[in-house]
DNA sequence: GAATTTATTAACGTATGCATTGTCAACAGC
DNA sequence: GCTGTTGACAATGCATACGTTAATAAATTC
């Protein structure tokens, strides 16, 4: 969670030094400005960050707990690399989660603002995707899909699946280009918001899992083909 | 999640202070040494360990990570309590995760070791059951569970099952008496380990699924009717 | 008497310092 | 030349100290 279980506390200015550097790090392992299997220390992060070694330390332990860095004393801290297996693992996770985030918020109906930023992420993953702006495609796409476990009703679902989401980010963004077009995955979210639109808890669940399950697969098969041992 | 995402390190001799708190005080908190809606100062937690408030700091980071306590500045930390909303929201994931185990360890097989364990815990159940003890019961019942879990080949499931079943332990512990006797449960617990037997992979799914899914909404109603608002 | 302001205090966030311990390297023995 | 040992070093785990800040109580004014 963390996240762990819990995550970044959307907007809020950070008050605490231990807070801004966790979001730092995160931020900085997720955008690959700290690479999978690099390798730092506690003084050099601290001083990367402007702090002392006590609250980065605690940025740390989150970190961990959220299983994005690994601690090991005397060696620092290594950033953690995602195999295919850990995707295997994430996906399998996900693919549960989401499907029952999209029945719940089926069954309880959105509200017309959260319905119209649903839209409007499908929407936008139509013109990403029509202009070939691939980074476009994929911010759409995460937008749609926190869209959804943020209205599910359920605040363990959502930190959950965010954080395994989070995890999975750098890969995505890795094979972003060697994927074939996400032409599908635009037809699949269109037709959930359907099924969300009339109701249809069952159909949602029953085709967001699938839609999961595929890009799931093909992503583990991409990475594994390509013999990406670590990303 | 932080387990937040990580766990108890089963046995290891706790290495380090802040790993003998986080240790000790997840245990209070289980067996409500430190009962939900408690309060206390960082000062008295570091006391009562028996260590500065450095590393009590940094098990109370995890804690917080994983759901048990509450981190109010200048007001202490609580611990947390579970509502029957709480309750609704975990049993809604372990519904997911623990059926894919089941069918994963269906799909997979498992060892004669292993199998030979889960049928232990059923059998221990059983006989728990004839004999009254409902405590004992519980502990077969989780033990069960958490075999599962263990095998089904996905070490991020595991973790974040655990963490969820133990945010359940105390609403569990304190129902025990006040639930129907969990003949049920027995009876759904040997259907699934003969679904796995046979390796059914979609019976041991649907099966675990339907046991959870009664299990929960017998539990949420059960705390609800009860307006036990936190536990 | 109530409300607002001020003063006090104590809990916390962070910095700093120290003792511990594992790592790495140099050196000696084989 | 290789292996085992010793020693220095450096990163860490933890304790301690301090400044900040917010909660509480007191005091003053309306």
């Amino acid at each position: 969670m963390s996240e762990t279980i819990r995550g970044l506390k959307d907007k809020e200015p950070a008050r605490s030094s231990s807070e801004r550097a966790y979001r730092a790090l995160k931020q900085a392992i997720l955008e690959n400005r700290m690479p999978a299997g690099a390798h730092f220390l506690e003084n050099e992060l601290a001083e990367q960050q402007q702090m002392s070694r006590t609250p980065l330390r605690e940025a740390l332990v989150r970190l961990e707990n959220e299983g994005f860095i690994e601690i090991r004393p005397r060696h620092g801290i290594r950033v953690l690399p995602i195999s295919p297996e850990d995707m295997r693992e994430i996906y399998q996770i996900l693919t549960d989660l989401e499907a029952t985030a999209a029945e719940q918020v089926a069954r309880k109906g959105l509200t017309p603002d959260a319905m119209a930023e649903l839209e409007a992420s499908v929407e936008e993953m139509d013109r990403a995707l029509a202009g070939g702006d691939l980074m476009a495609w994929a911010r759409a796409d995460e937008a749609f899909h926190k869209g959804l476990v943020e209205h599910c009703g359920n605040q363990r679902l959502r930190t959950v699946v965010n954080t395994f989401w989070d995890q999975a980010h750098r890969a995505r963004m890795q094979t972003l280009r060697l994927r074939p077009l996400p032409t599908q995955s635009n037809q699949d979210h269109r037709a959930v918001v359907d099924a969300i639109k009339q109701g249809d808890a069952q159909l949602a669940h029953a085709l967001h899992r699938r839609h999961r399950q595929l890009s799931g697969e093909m992503l583990v098969s991409l990475l594994s083909d390509l013999g990406l041992r670590q990303l």
